[in-house]
DNA sequence: GCGACAG
DNA sequence: ATCTTGTCGC
């Protein structure tokens, strides 16, 4: 796959809010999808040790939700963790993957926020603007935002509102387990993220895209750790 | 100043 | 994110 906005990474804190501002005018936040075959999954991890990083996509096959293909690669942290900021650390690896993977898919699930973001311009948003690809944010926790708890039923949402707005769903996707965060990140609506979000939650908490990724970069990690450390 | 703060 | 396998409980 092959973006279509590529821009400096080697920015400062500053530098990278003032682009964050600006790209954020590019999110469509309506549904603009095209019919979804294949669903990918992102997700990083990272050593204890040194400053070695893994990131994974894994492309799933909508009807079985089985992964058809993945790419994992290794680089190094070039970029801190700073709240707000995160998919300056994040994205660079995830897009060396996206370079190698075949499979196109129609729909992106990020570990991450997408527009429950101080800036509304989380993980998700920046993926999907540069790639110009529908994408979702999925977070296991909040960024930005407040909310009342959601009933205790699978598909049980309250709206997650920051500034008197309406920024993400806080979403349950099993009963009696704690809800998840869910946000636009490009080319859909709440609505219809929260749908592929339930649909893609069959059996546990989270999507099985970022199951399958987190599964898949955690392996690679303690694989590369047991022949070094 | 204090608390919050995606992974 | 990471330190950490098996184990207790719904």
């Amino acid at each position: 796959m092959e973006a279509v906005i590529r821009h400096r990474w080697n920015l400062s804190e500053m530098e990278a809010i003032e682009l964050q501002r600006e790209l954020a005018q590019k999110v469509i936040t309506e549904d603009r999808l095209d019919p979804i075959h294949h669903v990918a999954g992102v997700d990083v991890a990272y050593s204890k040790n040194n400053d070695t990083l893994i990131a994974a996509i894994v492309v799933l096959e909508l009807d079985s939700l089985k992964i058809v293909e993945s790419v994992v690669i290794e680089d190094t942290v070039q970029f801190p963790y700073i709240p707000g900021l995160f998919s300056f650390r994040e994205l660079p690896p995830i897009i060396k993957a996206f370079e190698k993977i075949k499979t196109t898919p129609q729909l992106v699930v990020c570990d991450g926020q997408g527009l429950a973001h101080p800036r509304r311009f989380g993980l998700a948003c920046h993926l999907g603007v540069l790639y110009d690809i529908p994408t979702i944010g999925c977070g296991k926790t909040k960024l930005s935002g407040n909310f009342t708890e959601p009933d205790q039923h699978r598909g049980a949402q309250s709206p997650l509102i920051d500034n008197c707005e309406i920024i993400g769903n806080v979403l349950r996707t099993q009963k009696n387990i704690n809800p998840i965060f869910v946000s636009i990140g490009h080319r859909i609506s709440l609505a219809t993220a929260c749908q592929w979000i339930l649909e893609l939650s069959p059996k546990f908490r989270l999507p099985e895209t970022t199951r399958q990724a987190d599964q898949l970069v955690k392996k690679t990690l303690s694989l590369h750790n047991h022949s070094r450390s």
